[in-house]
DNA sequence: ACGGCGCTTCGGTGCAGCCCGAAGGATGGA
DNA sequence: TCCATCCTTCGGGCTGCACCGAAGCGCCGT
């Protein structure tokens, strides 16, 4: 099997719409019922189940059974990234940012793999950026010596890692419904980390939105000097 | 068009095999006729049309014309960024060295985008990261303060972009032969940009293999460490 | 032990799309 | 002007695969 090759096994499993849902709802990094990823695919059980266990066969997903069902998560963070370069290269010529079908949630705030994305997202980056603590390019990122010391105040985990980066520590990620970068990688994880830890966002129930929390009105506004409607 | 929507339709046109293939090809970012193409895909010319038409209309693949033929390329480099996480996602489970169909010349060197893989990339980057000059990890790189200076001596523009970066600089990339990471980004751009220069390696006709020449076999020794078989 | 539930396997149907040969513009050179 | 080359459009054949209903297997709670 040579690239081509992988790349179409990869990308044929990816491109039947009731797969790639199961794939997107899964981004977040959850693990989900078979039941559920059909429900979210469309589709009835035993058509889910044979693409579930084809997802599961060519090493995209991971399976693990507990009692009567068996819950799917992606396999590893590089399928989650593959997802994102896919979504990122794909990204729509500029124009009015798309509206979501019943998704004024979703573009408020929603958490994008490991990480924080939609106006939340969008705008902790435009705090970050505008204070000078993180630099953010088309393609990397960098955090400045202000920014270290700024992060590692706010109680966010910006440690090294014992043998050299093992996970790009900053980097860019499109943002689907705001049309602009906000922060991915090892940084943007403990971001949302310390976010969820002092109560400033919570999870909504079955679904990739978070809520910002009365409490995290006023910290992002204290903190990073936000102002969030609503 | 949501999120799942843009995967299905991206990945549905990269799971044709032939389709695949072309792309694969492009991956260097060379821009090749459509007969290349269709020779690449191992398909007609008439199939290889109908194919580049709906890459080209999807943005995945820009067109431009010259005289009776038509070149394609990659239409950007998000694309390539977008085929290689496909690559490294799906990078199969640890084992002896894929053996490719009669590619001991690509083995040896090619070029991966457009920065060195190969037993000649991943040597380059052990002998970086052996003298303490890059840190590679599993998802980012780093540039140390003696690589930069060293990089400054060998002559590989290293120069910071004028607003922050707008690419990553120094980013691991696995390779599939080798099944190491050599080094891709801006820094490996540069690298092989350099050695292109220096005339250590020339590119072989049609094929994405790199030669490495008498002053590179030295040059690579002296400057980097570097024993080279053959 | 038994029924309920979650998931899988099996068989048949139907559609989407890949593929090529032949014919039709378009371009450049003789 | 005429031909050769490159590319595209058109039409028909064919394969592959997504999809679901029904039936089978394993696990849990009662």
């Amino acid at each position: 099997m040579n690239d081509a090759g992988r790349i179409a096994a990869t990308a044929a499993l990816l491109g039947e719409p009731a797969r790639a849902n199961m794939m997107a709802v899964l981004m977040d990094g959850r693990a989900l019922t078979a039941k559920e990823l059909a429900f979210a695919a469309h589709v009835a059980a035993p058509t889910a189940s044979g693409h579930l266990a084809r997802l599961t066969e060519a090493g995209l997903l991971a399976m693990r059974k507990q009692g009567r069902h068996r819950y799917f998560c992606l396999a590893s963070p590089g399928i989650g990234r593959m997802l994102e370069a896919i979504m990122a290269a794909t990204q729509p010529v500029a124009g009015p940012p798309t509206t979501w079908r019943g998704g004024e949630a979703l573009r408020t705030a929603r958490t994008c793999y490991d990480h924080l994305a939609g106006r939340l997202g969008v705008g902790l980056a435009d705090a970050l950026s505008a204070r000078g603590l993180v630099v953010l390019g088309e393609d990397g990122g960098e955090v400045t010596a202000d920014g270290h010391a700024f992060l590692q105040r706010f109680g966010a985990d910006t440690a090294p890692r014992p043998r050299g980066p093992t996970r790009l520590f900053c980097r860019p990620c499109l943002d689907w419904s705001e049309r602009r970068p906000h922060i991915a990688g090892r940084l943007g994880a403990a971001l949302a980390c310390r976010c969820f830890e002092l109560g400033w966002i919570a999870r909504e129930r079955d679904s990739r939105a978070v809520r910002i929390t009365q409490a995290g009105r006023i910290g992002f506004g204290a903190v990073f000097g936000m102002e969030l409607a609503g």
